[in-house]
DNA sequence: TTGTAAGCGTTATCAT
DNA sequence: ATGATAACGCTTACAA
């Protein structure tokens, strides 16, 4: 396959009377070009359209400018806000995010991070998945320790279990004291909470913190309305069928998400319950919160603050590489 | 700065007791190589956590396996279904996809298209933004074709007058004569049409096409009923405001997409207007329609084959290169 | 202020 | 079946 030469600095240079080096000069912004030759390159540069060749680029200079993104689905509005916000910051900053669906699938998690290696990202920024298992497999580990060799991973709400990388976290156990406190506010004292997922990590200190705030309020906890689910629209409609089945029901439901929480009034309409049967509260602070009737009162996640301390952290991580390695 | 040095074939060369050139054969999966040599190689690689290096190796063979894609926001459902399933199709094909959110924003795109020049990607999917304005700028369409020396552009569900590249469109007209049908059959003799945006290339079929339909079924249009507005829930609200200030109202509301839709509910429920009051079509077949009360008829927009057919034309132009550029 | 030339990590052509 | 070696397009000492 007989592919259409690029235009390169060598055919810039020599249309322009200049070495190559010269071309390369005043690509990268060098100062000690003349003003006239300069001008007289990015002249030959538009008439020919060149386009500097990011491969050769980074080749040269070891550095990629690349961020890697791997996150369970984008189509989750949370993850989309996360993901755009942080999008920002790295065009800022002068860097591109490489995103990466894994549908929480491990296979296709692996996948991506040797994809990431091989295109020599500064750093990978992960959520969900293997990096919220209790008891991730020894594959899994062995994974993410060979790549952490080579670059940062920033795990985002996550924490793998015997694997010391770098961590950025909301407060979780805030937001649901916040969330509770806001119910009995409201007069409830009766409040369910739905979707939570035995296995994962942060699961067992949030259910933990919802007992806790419950009796510290001289509220008792009733077992049955602390539900487990998956985390999707499917996983708040499973749980509210089980949350029916109860004898007493609450009066305010929690969900662990807001799109639990769109299942719980998924199941409700299917069900012929009225709507205003509950109070609700998710915990995303995501488009769609406005949306529903009735509105739902979330908890701000604040993804703003999140995808600000990931770019902060990785610019820290950076920077200390920068410090030890210099000559 | 000093970079610690990456592992390399000629590393691994000199582990195994062969030569670069056989080392680069195991990794392009030379049937030449003797087996033997061939696991030798293989397991020095895993020893010293070997990872080849893509820029290098699209350096060589001029391919760099990266596809673009430029859309407005992930954020909107629509979009995030059409991206998971043609990442998907990438990550079959050996493809990898860059997504870029445009925000609309021109010169957002103009980065990021620049940036995918540099980038040396193989083609470049476009949704949104420049491709839909019935009047492009005189700088925007330079930009285009530009690039579009270089790489193919498809664009998506949009057509930028005087510029001819590869199109891919949904059943725009079909939709909304499928839409209306619904809604006749409904017994609805009022339909109302809100969300589409003046100066959008569609716009115009879009909007002759709802009243052709209407003609045909012997129904008389009230202009009063097509409202203009922003594809998104503010402009939904706006238009309804709109709407809800005629001296009649329509039993009926069409919306250019779902997210026109919420704003309208989210109009009426600030308005302490029932919802009940009129029936909903929208044109996305987003995982919201689902979940919102009343439940909304969408027409199938279908990403599914959006996506391939998407991917099946780059796969073309790509075959048709290479035929073209046969030795 | 500019040029020469080595090097970045691969692939691919030619020999052997 | 394997090895030498010339690309690929850029950056960056080092010289001039």
């Amino acid at each position: 396959m007989i592919v259409k030469k690029d235009v390169t600095i060598y055919d810039i240079a020599k249309s322009a009377n200049v070495s190559p080096a010269t071309v390369s000069r005043v690509l990268t912004s060098n100062p000690l070009v003349k003003e006239s030759t300069r001008q007289m390159v990015l002249d030959k540069m538009r008439e020919s359209g060149f386009t500097p060749n990011e491969s050769a680029r980074s080749l040269t200079k070891k550095q990629t400018n690349l961020i890697g993104f791997i996150l369970p689905d984008i189509s989750n509005p949370f993850f989309s806000q996360v993901f755009i916000e942080f999008e920002r910051l790295a065009l800022e900053k002068g860097f591109t995010v490489l995103l990466r669906n894994s549908m929480d699938n491990s296979e296709i998690e692996a996948i991506h991070l040797r994809e990431f290696s091989e295109r020599r990202v500064e750093c990978i920024i992960f959520m969900g998945g293997r990096i919220n298992k209790a008891k991730p497999e020894k594959k899994e580990l062995e994974e993410m320790s060979t790549v952490m060799k080579r670059v940062p991973i920033i795990m985002v709400n996550g924490k793998m279990k015997g694997m010391n990388g770098y961590n950025v976290r909301t407060d979780e156990v805030g937001g649901i004291e916040a969330a509770i406190e806001y119910l009995l506010a409201l007069g409830h004292r009766k409040i369910a909470y739905l979707g939570e997922k035995k296995g994962v990590t942060a699961t067992d200190i949030k259910i933990a913190t919802y007992k806790k705030t419950l009796k510290k309020n001289q509220i008792s906890i009733v077992p049955k309305w602390q539900i487990y689910s998956d985390f999707n629209i499917e996983g708040g409609r499973k749980a509210t069928r089980t949350l029916l089945e109860s004898d007493q029901l609450p009066t305010a439901i929690m969900g662990m998400n807001d799109l639990v929480i769109y299942g719980v009034l998924k199941e409700l309409r299917m069900q012929n319950i009225p709507i205003r049967t509950f109070s609700y509260v998710g915990f995303d602070d995501i488009f769609l919160s406005d949306i529903v009737y009735p509105s739902l009162t979330t908890v701000n996640h604040n993804y703003q603050i999140l995808s600000m301390e990931m770019m902060n952290l990785f610019e820290m991580i950076k920077k200390g590489k920068e410090i030890k390695r210099v000559k």
